[in-house]
RNA sequence: GCUGCUGUAGCUCAGUGGUAGAGCACGUCCUUGGUAAGGACGAGGUCACGGGUUCAAGUCCCGUCAGCAGCUCCA
């Protein structure tokens, strides 16, 4: 006699089986109308699944646009429109075989094997969102029908589908008793297809949907399985939503670092240069500039010493370090030395022979640097250190390289050749806490300085099960207790994910959000027992003994690269005014007034401003326009008033027309909020 | 690396087998203008690169390089 107890506590009791058509009816007609699922014991259900016995139930609605935190409509929605999909596209397409059509945080996609002799691209798409929208008028029902498992392994047998039967396979293997198959409309005649659910009601509920793109995939996500084809799209309950998720795709395409980059000319990735690899312009140099200047700032005020380093070394070093040839497959190839390849020609060595060579390492020659690390071990271990020493802080703006999968470069944010804001720590274990709070204080001033307020920090522990961890097991607990309390003392949300350390130690890495909601991951905090192994590094104790220092590796804001690839996207262009390549423009209302304008450039110069004077022959409301798609903070009107009155007229970008002001007071002005490297009032409010 | 799409002027793009185009930017001239584009004229291209098909290729085919979306990877 199930009891149903609903989310307002209220209980409604039946004496037989009942399924959410019937709650939701006993509640109201109308709520009847909107439901579309269930969410029982926390498990989301087709609304007509039938609770057995005393359960909490929620009704699951298509709802109001904002009333769906759990999103569990739209997981109904997108899983349902997942089906839809991939029947039009076994309409569009026969012979295509199903793999797998999951909702995911943003939509859904299926993922396809297709006969060998056909492709699918979005010149697709119309054939099948027309297919979709036919199936979605004609309201068919979702029906779940179950199997035991022989039942339904000999019915998938009888398909012939070796993924579905490996899809089935797996379910078992999780625990799986029966086998259930979803057909959209009547059983025998309609489309059907293995799956969990749940499903909306009806192919009728589903408001709106669009599709996005088409991309390969691996079976299981294996390289060296079957190549699919992953067909991605979305859905909601509403258009309204999908319209503004398309809109929201569109905002996130004006803020494209790579297309803000161009225009406003900060870098260039040359393809004669080569890829992943970054020219930075006169005006992203500027950023730049500012950034590292700023950010030394605040290292050398918390005890760092700056130290410089080459951008390569021999393969020697790496081979202590463990990098070569171990992580050879992401690195630049070693520069082979001339002595050594003259040597091995003489032996009659071949190509293949040497590549040999090159993979178990037993070459002679040097290596473009992947890490600063060792560099930096080297200059710690340049003298003999005392605890008194302790810890000693080496920072570096340190440029590595490395070879990542062509398929991964991205702008500015996935590069070949970028500059971290590297540090090494070398301190007693004892020290490894305060050091590692002292890290995250610091990546925390500098995040709020850019406005970027919103971000939590990830704890990297290890799996007590897993073997691929080095070091003594007590020595993990204490620095892991170190990271949690020092994650903890920041303030901000963190959360603990086991499994994810490093092998040689735990880890702390860095999550921001941008004005628009998006997840970055910058850099991390990483503690290490094991390069100061390698390097045998030292100190001498109060006790008079040696005694092993404990290094910790931190890079909070990863590159300069990803970093400023992310505060381009984070302030579209408009940058600060402290950072801005060009800070203010004097705009002469006509050549009468050039050598007035020309004054008050020289006057902005003198004082440290980046200013530029438009002496175009052009209207001041084209230098307006062209000055202001610049993103420039500070346009500077001047004409024969301001030449009678010693004035500006400011346009301030994100104000406007400021009027007259005084040249004076504005120098002031201008000069204390670069000083103060003062955030735009609106990037502040969007954080 | 894999799949799909793309590569034409500095930038954004049009051009589907028959004499390389537009807008912006750039140069010259006219205009001397008070807050988001005044006007005219001009210069600018090995149509990514290499092969092939064809009387004829920016256009069709193959390969290479590069970019984009995703997959996989990221010490």
């Amino acid at each position: 006699m199930p009891r149903i107890t609903l989310p307002d506590g209220s209980h409604r009791d039946y004496d037989a089986p009942v399924d959410g058509i019937r709650i939701a009816g006993d509640i109201g007609e109308r709520l009847l109308k909107a439901s579309i699922g269930l969410k029982v014991d926390g498990e989301i259900r087709d609304l007509g699944h039938l609770i057995e016995s005393d359960a909490q139930v929620s009704i699951i609605t298509s709802g109001s646009k904002k009333d769906d935190p759990e999103q569990d409509a739209l997981f109904l929605v997108r899983h349902s429109c997942a089906h839809v999909m991939a029947e039009a596209i076994e309409r569009v397409v026969p012979g295509a075989e199903l793999v797998y059509g999951p909702p995911t945080d943003m939509g859904f996609y299926y993922d396809i094997r297709f006969p060998v002799d056909r492709t699918l691209s979005s010149e697709d798409f119309p054939a099948i969102e027309e297919q979709m929208k036919e199936i979605i008028a004609e309201d068919r029902p979702f029906r779940r029908y179950q199997f035991g498992r022989e039942e339904g392994m000999s019915k998938l047998q009888d398909e012939g589908s070796k993924y579905k039967i490996d899809n089935a396979e797996r379910a078992i293997e999780a625990g799986s008793d029966e086998l259930s198959w979803y057909v959209t409309g009547e059983l025998g005649t309609d489309w059907e297809d293995l799956c969990r659910g749940p499903h909306l009601p009806s192919t009728g509920r589903i408001g709106a949907f669009k599709l996005l793109s088409v991309a390969s995939s691996y079976w299981h996500g294996d390289a060296s399985s079957d190549s699919l084809t992953r067909v991605y799209g979305t859905a909601f309950s509403f258009p309204a939503q999908l319209q503004r998720h398309l809109d929201q795709l569109e905002e996130a395409r004006r803020r494209d670092h790579r297309v803000i980059g161009k225009k406003q000319n900060l870098f260039r990735i040359d393809e004669e240069v080569g890829q992943g690899l970054v020219l930075w312009q006169p005006g992203g140099a500027v950023v730049r500039r500012e950034l590292e200047e700023f950010i030394r700032s605040h290292l050398i005020a918390s005890g760092y010493d700056m130290v410089y380093t080459p951008h390569v070394a021999k393969l020697d070093l790496y081979r202590t370090s463990g990098h070569f040839p171990y992580y050879r497959e992401s690195q630049f190839p070693p520069l082979l030395a001339a002595e050594f390849l003259d040597a091995i020609a003489d032996e009659g060595c071949s190509c293949a022979e040497l590549s040999h060579r090159i993979g178990e390492g037993s070459v002679e020659g040097f290596m473009l640097k992947p890490m600063n690390c060792p560099h930096h071990i080297k200059i710690y271990d340049a003298e003999a250190r005392s605890y008194r020493d302790l810890p000693v802080r080496l920072a570096e703006f340190g440029t590595v390289y490395r070879w990542e999968q062509s398929g991964e470069l991205n702008g500015l944010t996935r590069v070949r050749g970028f500059t971290q804001d590297d540090a090494h720590i070398f301190c007693t274990e004892d020290q490894v806490g305060e050091e590692l709070l002292g890290c995250l204080s610091l990546a925390k001033l500098v995040l709020s300085t850019l406005g970027l307020e919103d971000y939590r920090v990830r704890v990297g522990l290890r799996d007590t099960d897993s073997t691929k961890y080095i070091g003594d097991p007590a020595r993990w607990d204490r620095a892991e207790e170190a990271c949690r309390q020092a994650a903890s003392s920041l303030g901000v949300p963190y959360v603990e994910e086991v499994g994810e350390a490093a092998f040689y130690g735990p880890k702390i890495d860095f999550v921001v959000k941008d004005a628009i909601g998006r997840e970055w991951q910058l850099g991390t905090v990483q503690v290490d027992y094991n390069l100061p192994e390698r390097f045998d590094l030292s100190y001498t104790g109060s006790d008079n003994s040696s005694h092993r220092p404990v290094m910790i590796h931190r890079a909070p804001f990863g590159s300069f690269e990803r970093f400023i690839g992310i505060l381009i996207e984070h302030f579209e262009g408009a940058f600060p005014t402290w950072l801005a390549p060009e800070q203010a423009r004097v705009l002469p209302i006509s050549m009468k007034h050039v050598d007035y304008a020309r004054g008050i450039v020289d006057r902005l110069v003198a004082v440290g401003i980046r200013v530029t004077l438009d002496d175009s022959d052009e209207r001041v409301n084209a230098k307006i326009k062209v000055a202001a798609d610049e993103r420039i903070p500070y346009l500077l009107v001047v004409g024969g008033r301001d030449e009678e009155a010693e004035t500006v007229s400011v346009r301030q970008r994100g104000i406007g027309d400021r009027g007259a002001i005084p040249v004076d007071a504005f120098i002031d002005e201008l000069v204390a909020e670069v000083r103060e490297r003062r955030l735009p009032m609106a990037a502040k409010e969007e954080v």
